[in-house]
Formats: C-alpha cells, structure tokens, sequence
DNA sequence: GTCACTCTTGAAAGATATTTTCGCGCCGTC
DNA sequence: GACGGCGCGAAAATATCTTTCAAGAGTGAC
C-alpha cells in the first residue's frame, strides 16, 4: 500500500517527462531518492550522453546497484521506464552537443573580485530560472490560474524569505481587483484559514515543503473545503498532502556564501510572475482597466520633474 | 552472400551513426532500398519525434511492413539496429524542438498559451539579468558594499514592489549579524532617517528614482551625515542628488501585462544578492557561522521526516 | 542494549521488445 | 513456361526491460 502510494505519487507530479530539464529534476527530486538511487540519478545527470549508450544492466553495473533500482529511479523521474528515460537522455545529449556548452561555473568563493560575483550571481540565477521554466508542470499551473482567477478570496502563506513572495503575490491580484492576502503571521494565517470555504482559495510558499507553520494553515483550508495551491521545492513533502494543484519550483545548487533562499526566492517569484499573468488573460476585461489605474494612482506620487 | 555484402558495405561506409543529418542519409541511400524500406525510411525522415515514440512493431504497422524490415532499414543508414536509430530519432527530434524555440522575443499577448506564458516571461527575465548584470558598475558595488560592511546601522527605503527587495535585503544583512532595517511607512522612515549620522548607512530601492517617500528619508540620512546609496532604474532621477553610491538597475520593456514592477524587481534583487554576497565576503569571519547559526536555528520549524 | 519495525535493495522470474532465421512468393530471364 | 534470385514477412531466438519477492540494513522505541 504505502509503496502504491509513493509510486503513483511521484509519477502523477511529473506527469509530462522532462524533455531538457532533466539535471534540475534531479536535483529537485534528489532529497527524496535512496541512496542507490541518487548514484543512478548522479551518473544520469552527469553524463547524458554516456548513460543514454548503456543498456538498464550497463547502468546497473556502472553505478553499482541493480537493475530494479535503476527502473525505480526513472519513474521517479517521471517517467514510464528506463526505456523513456533512455530516449530522454539521447535527446539531452543531443541538445546539449548542439546547443553552447553546458559551462559548469565554479562556486562563488570568497575571494572572488567583485566582477566575478555579479556575473556568477547573473549566471546562476538565469539557470534558475531556466530550469524553473523547463520543469514547471503547465497543466498544474493553468489549473492553478483557473482556481484563483474564479476565487472568491485568495489567501496566501509563506514565512521566512517565502513571505516576501507571498506579499508579491498579494500585491500583484490586488492591483488587477482580487482580494488577495497574505499572511505572515502563522497565528493569523490559521485563524483565517478556519473562515474558508469552498470557492475560496489558499496559496502556500515554501521551499522545504515541510515548514509547519505554513503547512498548518494550508490543511486548515483544505479541510475547509477551499481550494488549495502549493509552490515548493519538494513536492514530495508533507505540504502536497493538502494541496489541490502542486507547483514545483526548481532547486540550484547552493553553496556557503549562497543560501538555498536566494535561487529558490528566483524560482518562486516566476511562478508567481506566471500565475500573476495567466490570472490577467483570463480575466483581462477587469484586469486591464485595473492595472492602468493603479498606475494612475501613483503617478502623483513620483516626482514629475526627472531633470 | 550478396546480401552479406551489401550489409557490410553500407554499415562501414556511415561507421559514425549520422547524428543530425539523417534526412540526408535517407535522400542518399534511398535509390539503393526496396520499396518497403523507403516507406520506412521516410517515416522516419518525416516524423522522427513520432517514429522515436514507436517500438519496431510499432513503426512496422505504421508503414505497412514487418519488424524484419524496419531493422533492415535501420542497418542501411548505418546503426547497429532500430534500438540505436531511435536514440539517434529521439536526440533529432530534441534538436529541432530546441531550435524552434527562440522565437519567444514577441511580447506577452492577450491569448498566448500558458506554456508560452512560461517561456516568455523567463527569456524576459534571464534577459533582464543579464542586461543588469552588463551593466552594473562594479566600482559603485564595491564601494557599496565597503560601506554597508563597515556601517554601525544600516536603514532601508522601499515602498509598493521595492518595498519588498528592501526587506529581502534587510532579511539578509540580518542573517550574517549586521544591524539593518528595512522601513515601509514613509513617515516612520523620515523618523528614523533623523537618527541617523556619521558611520551610517541609508539605502533607498526605488525604481522611478523619483518616489518622494523614498527621496525624503534618503535626504534626510544624506543631510545627518550617514553614507546614502541608491538602488534605481534611473540614475539620472531627483534621488540622486543625496546618493553617495549610485547602483544603477536596467529595465526591460514592459507591456500592457507585463508591468515595470515585474522586471525591476528582478534586476534589484539581483543587485541586492551582489551587496549582499560582497558584504557577506569581506565579513567572512562572522557571516559564515552566522549563516549557519541562523540555519541551524530554523531547523526545528521544519517537520523532520521528509522521506 | 535489544527488539520490532520499516524501508531499501538486488536476484531472479516474468513480460516486452528487438534481432535473427527461414521460407514463401513475386519478378525477370532464358 | 521453367528457373534463379530477391524482397518480404511470420515466427523463433535472443536481448532488454519490468515486476516480484525475500533478505538485509537502518532506525526508533522501550
């Protein structure tokens, strides 16, 4: 039973087999592997090409487990079996051949100069978000943009560098005239959790996927009977068990001087940057005149002369 | 006999499996296959992300003919067998929907596909990136970041979306044990502003360079004698007068959907993460085991059982 | 410290896909 | 019209992939 559970868990959230963002599934995906497994998930990510001549049992001896965990292993990854991740990988490597260099940059060290933080920084965040790009579930994410376009209230939680997300994300629906919130303050959020109900929706943002006090506040408004969204990282952690529509964001590789918050905060901000406009498509009739009038509002207060 | 020799002539003849230029490779073997193996070969040629999807019985029934053939055919443009000539079909059919790709420079439109949603606003924002980081003048970064390194208090001034990347901002400089705030309220900000002197540092985001509630408290600080730095879009605005440090974020183009707000917000952050990994830099010895205070701290807020 | 439990793992059986073999039938030639 | 050669597909043989199952490792509770 639990093993049913699991199986169709994860294939059920990849449903459409990556086609070029395999290396960030991976790494997404690689918290909850086994240990086998995340040598067979290394080998494949680090060498495509390689992997994609190998037979499931050349696999299997390469990375030194057998050929049931590297079966086990592609369907985590979202696919139907090895065969599928195979014709995946050969496309990977033939992408990579003929697209520019994979160009692994180095980690930021401490003494690096100043010019080479910004262009690293640079660089790292724009694989972020290309990854973010490349994994983000479409069907997920227009399910999500129907949810809350057609929402009655949107509630939003996220604590830590997700709050600050949340509070984008706020802003955003309110500026096209949804009522949207977003709370900060876990008491809060679960005492208006409890006022939810069907027709209304709630947004979760966390990265772990396992910090309770934003997941507490999410089952309140699922038990509720509202419709329930999570942005995370993980989407096998203990926050899908509540959410409706699961949003997976894409995890860079962190390192000391670069705390996992700032590539994750990347990731988060286009997922909400793309709900904010499929929300605006869906409901451009009231969307539109809204946004030019707030920008009206505000014009008074810049100062008109810029010199 | 023949037949052997045939065989072998043509499978030395490509003895590199042909990576892209397959539809060649069936133009030029094509006057040398029967009949049966032409209508393989050009199923192939015409639809290789279709045909990679087909097992050999598969793409026999598709052509009307037998697995025997399919595998002849195969052999003919030079692999080994169908197994090696789908891995070669699935890395073409990669390659071509890679390079249809780029063609998301058109702007966001009204009925755009939510997939083209996602590609566009992340090429939009990797551009943004980009163009930032080009443009960044890494002295004034420098200097920015020895003066927040040094500063006894550091306040920040953000309101609508900026005031967000100013509370990301002082989220981080926090985190490696520097004393920052980051204000939202114009008036308490000028308040605060007033307390503010020598060995000080005040720093305002604001896109339009031209927000009064950011200029007010930023000339108050520059007046008491505290070190200003200005984080805007334009360095030629009426903030720039009371800014010691100028750090100059781009702006992409925006559209009817696609607010300014959207990628000012990217590039800000951008130049936030820069300060802040610069600062976290020079300050190694107390940021790093402050960051890993601050991470071990939060570790119990996160539900352990992640797997 | 030990026990019971769950989760991970690989060996081997079972299912599919691929390759090879073999012979039929079409076609041209004498 | 008969013979020889060749293309072709059915089916056997083989390789590859998938599933099952039980033993072992790790973990938490008492």
């Amino acid at each position: 039973m639990t093993n049913d559970l699991k199986e169709s868990f994860s294939g059920s959230a990849g449903a459409p087999p990556a086609p070029a963002a395999l290396a960030a599934k991976v790494r997404t995906l690689a918290p909850s592997m086994t240990r086998s497994m995340q040598r067979v998930a290394e080998a494949v990510a680090g060498d495509p090409a390689g992997c994609a001549a190998l037979t499931v049992t050349g696999l299997a001896e390469l990375t030194g487990t057998s050929e049931a965990t590297v079966v086990r292993t592609a369907r985590l990854l979202g696919y139907p079996g090895y065969r599928d991740l195979r014709l995946a990988l050969a496309g990977l490597a033939a992408q990579q051949q003929s697209g520019r260099a994979p160009a692994v940059t180095a980690d930021i060290a401490v003494d690096d100069p100043i010019a080479d933080v910004v262009a690293k920084l640079a660089y790292d965040e724009q694989q972020t978000l290309a990854d973010t790009a490349a994994a983000l579930d479409t069907v997920q994410l227009g399910a999500a943009v129907s949810v809350l376009a057609a929402a009655r209230r949107i509630d939003i939680y996220g604590v830590g560098a997700s709050s600050l997300v949340g509070q984008d994300l706020a802003q955003k629906l309110l500026r096209i005239g949804l009522i949207a919130h977003a709370h900060t303050d876990p008491h809060l959020a679960v005492t208006n959790a409890v006022q939810l109900r069907s027709g209304d929706a709630a947004v979760a943002i966390t990265h772990s996927g396992s910090t309770g006090d934003v997941i507490e506040p999410l089952r309140v408004a699922f038990d509720r009977g509202a419709t329930t969204i999570a942005i995370t990282g993980r989407p096998d952690g203990p926050i899908s068990q509540y959410a409706d529509h699961l949003l997976t964001t894409s995890t860079a590789r962190e390192s000391e001087l670069r705390p996992a918050a700032m590539s994750s905060r990347t990731s988060q901000l286009l997922v909400v940057d793309c709900l904010f406009i499929g929300i605006a498509q869906r409901t451009y009739e009231t969307a539109a005149p809204a946004l030019s009038a707030s920008y009206e509002a505000l014009a008074h207060r810049h100062n008109p002369r810029t010199r």
